[in-house]
DNA sequence: TATACGATCACCT
DNA sequence: GGTGATCGTATAC
């Protein structure tokens, strides 16, 4: 079942926090890849210098429409990283998705990425787009309805196995680089849910 | 048109 | 710990 549009329609830290234990899946050449998201950022609209809504151009148009889409953007000429945009249309927003768990499709993850081990197949925003084959060819998708790219309900994720700090790699002023937005999930095995 | 640089990663020491 | 790869995007001429 997919997550619904309400569910992205929210303030954006929320669905950041939200998102951890959600299921990512791509279907890429009729097989089912997932992972369960395992660490998020919250990115804001104008008062947040760190986000590319920080201006609405044409890259960044995406963030100031309707929540539940995905925007993949392209950085340092050869990684892909996704995003869920958030917020009602009109209002800017989105979460950057940082890192899976892989469950579905473990073999082929591991073989688009170079045999890496289980841990290290999806633990970056490159690395899982890398894994999963998400390319700019799918900015725009709509993760609530797609059926190569979309979200479902995972796993309970419980308060105290989250951990927030600062947002990894960004710039800005004071306010940007200080604040919590960076979510990730602490897993205390054994985990009933896998 | 031209230029500077980034929401990263892999590999090096 | 540090650095190079590599190119779309934003912004300044």
């Amino acid at each position: 079942m997919h997550l619904a549009r309400a569910f992205f329609d929210r303030d954006t830290v929320t669905v950041a926090r939200s998102l951890l234990g959600q299921r990512l899946v791509r279907v890429l050449d009729g097989e089912r890849l997932s992972g369960l998201i395992a660490e998020t950022e919250a990115y804001g609209g104008p008062d947040d210098e760190a986000s590319h809504a920080r201006r609405r151009t044409p890259r960044s148009a995406i963030m100031y429409g309707p929540p539940g889409l995905a925007y993949v953007y392209f950085v340092y000429g050869m990684y892909f990283c996704l995003n869920a945009v958030t917020e009602s249309d009109g209002q800017p927003g989105a979460v950057l998705i940082r890192a899976l768990v892989p469950q579905e499709g473990i073999a082929t993850l591991r073989a688009r990425r170079g045999g890496a081990s289980l841990r290290e197949v999806a633990n970056g925003p490159g690395k899982l787009c890398l894994a999963l084959g998400i390319t700019r060819a799918l900015n725009g998708v709509d993760l609530t309805a797609g059926s190569e790219l979309f979200l479902e309900e995972g796993c309970e994720v419980l308060p105290e196995q989250v951990v927030a700090t600062p947002r990894i790699g960004v710039r800005g002023n004071e306010a940007a680089r200080s604040r919590p937005w960076r979510f990730a999930w602490h897993r205390t095995p054994p985990d009933r849910c896998v």
